[in-house]
DNA sequence: CGAAAATGTTACTGGTCGGTAACACCGTCG
DNA sequence: CGACGGTGTTACCGACCAGTAACATTTTCG
């Protein structure tokens, strides 16, 4: 009945309950999921879900916390694909987000979740934000190994444009500005390096 | 003993429950305010809130609207301190928002609203929505007035920097990617105008 | 003034929330 | 076999939520 996804492959319960709230938390937001609806979700139960939590809080945390090793696993999947060439993980970088834009997972659980957490002392807002300036150091190491000449400005636009193709999707649409977002964050890296040492 | 703005100059409840729920929304999210704390901050009480509202959303939409109409107003100003020349009306833009980004009311009810109302029939997104699109059609006018070559592709890359901004303040801080936004924003601009219809 | 409209006060409903207690089930391993 | 750890089930708690009813009070205005 309930719209599941994890629960054929008999995951850990702790696995399933992990997943089902970080896909509700997507569908329905994270004030507007229940730990009642997380459970049945997982097809477990809430006191399987506190056994492995001491709150809804700590189980945020560790959705933030699978959403940025995924991350991690797909910057290493770039590095191992155009291992060195800091320019072309840029690109294909820039051209993954566009193709998962419109997905129903676009892969910005942490920006939700910043939205959402409006409590300055939430413990996901670390995880957020380690997570984040550990995403630039990488981004600016990456336009370093580009050659562009200004490599944090290329980096801070880069994320910038991201950030904002990611909220301009729920605000405008897949039809809104985001919609460019390729095109554009592809004519800033050449602008940047374009200027610097320029390709053909 | 409550953190009012709105209080001493007496105006109608009806308006001190719109801005009272606005700041409230701003500062606990629009889930995790409820009506009986809006009513308090507004030094009124639930009865009079539902008198003029049918329900929460319905004040939620007001919210929207009535900082639909600030930016409105702001939009105007721009024209009237720089008629007819767009490009220093989009400088001026990219200036003011730059300014108000560390604010505490850094004009982000849109984006906000946009990201935690999940539901996708909430009659507020439409509200969103065709603020956005208004928007979005002003800057294009704008741009194409600035006599840039691709007034579409400025516009919505200023967009998404702009709203990339505001959403990189909730996750990176003041000191991330958004500290540079002016700059960027800038920059944008002036390869845009600098390529087309090339000034001095 | 006096009536009417707007506002305030209290108390209540039914539902949901995060979180817990007590107990039953079930597979594993000794 | 029996003990045990992980899991499921049911019921419950106090707090909060959106929304309403009945009544008292204040403000507005003819």
């Amino acid at each position: 009945m309930t719209t599941d996804s994890c629960k054929q492959p008999r995951l850990l319960p702790r696995d399933r309950i992990v997943e089902a709230a970080r896909e509700l938390f997507r569908r329905r937001g994270i004030r507007g999921t229940g730990v009642d609806a997380i459970a049945d979700a997982a097809s477990s139960n809430k006191m399987t879900l506190y056994r492995h939590f001491n709150s809804k809080d700590e189980l945020i945390v560790e959705c933030l916390q699978r959403a940025g090793m995924e991350m991690d696993g797909f910057w290493r999947e770039l590095e191992d694909a155009h291992p060195g060439d800091g320019l072309a993980q840029l690109r294909a970088w820039v051209r993954r987000i566009a193709e998962h834009l419109g997905d129903d997972n676009c892969h910005c659980e942490m920006m939700s979740a910043a939205v959402q957490l409006t409590d300055e002392d939430h413990p996901g807002r670390s995880v957020i934000r380690k997570f984040k300036d550990a995403q630039r150091d990488r981004v600016v190491v990456l336009c370093r190994k580009a050659g562009v000449a200004n490599a944090e400005l290329l980096c801070d636009t880069l994320l910038l444009l991201i950030e904002g193709a990611r909220v301009a999707q729920q605000s405008s649409g897949v039809q809104g500005p985001s919609a460019r977002f390729a095109e554009i964050a592809d004519a800033a890296i050449l602008s940047f390096s374009g200027s610097g040492a320029v390709p053909r």
